[in-house]
DNA sequence: ATGGTGACTCGCG
DNA sequence: GCGCGAGCCACCA
């Protein structure tokens, strides 16, 4: 047994997040030292339908993770698609027409290490 | 250990 | 803004 495995820190991070709030694969990625790992995490959450470790859909916030173009990027599972824009505009997340989400909104930045990593990137507007 | 897989991201054209 | 190709990563067999 060794510390929490990547995947099991994904899911502690996603279940951070507040409702109405989304964050990225990449920014999670990145908030576990791992700025490179995006596609892992995306891996984790689709794990998640199967449960690990006690994880499951259900106990898992998994709809508030989009991609960094501010939509949701399961293209491949349709349904879920559908269902993941539901459950967020359940909880009042702004999603046009075309599944573009309103991230100066909504974005979840988590820590505010990730957010000193920003500026000190020299990045947007708060 | 090696290779396949996938809910990612970035850079180009 | 959109499609593609090329990196990058943790897991599992």
């Amino acid at each position: 047994m060794a510390a929490l495995n990547f995947y099991e820190q994904v899911y502690k991070v996603t279940q951070a997040i507040p409702a109405g709030k989304v964050t990225s694969y990449g920014r999670i990625a990145h908030m576990l030292g791992r700025p490179h790992a995006a596609r892992a995490v995306g891996y984790a959450l689709s794990a998640l339908k199967e449960g690990m470790a006690g994880y499951t859909a259900a106990t898992v916030p998994w709809q508030r993770v989009v991609n960094s173009h501010g939509r949701v990027s399961i293209h491949h599972h349709e349904h879920s698609a559908s269902q993941q824009i539901a459950l967020l505009r359940a909880e009042g997340v702004a999603i046009d027409d075309k599944g573009r989400i309103d991230l100066a909104a909504h974005l979840w930045t988590g820590l505010h290490l990730v957010e000193l990593d920003d500026i000190l990137k020299g990045s947007r507007t708060p």
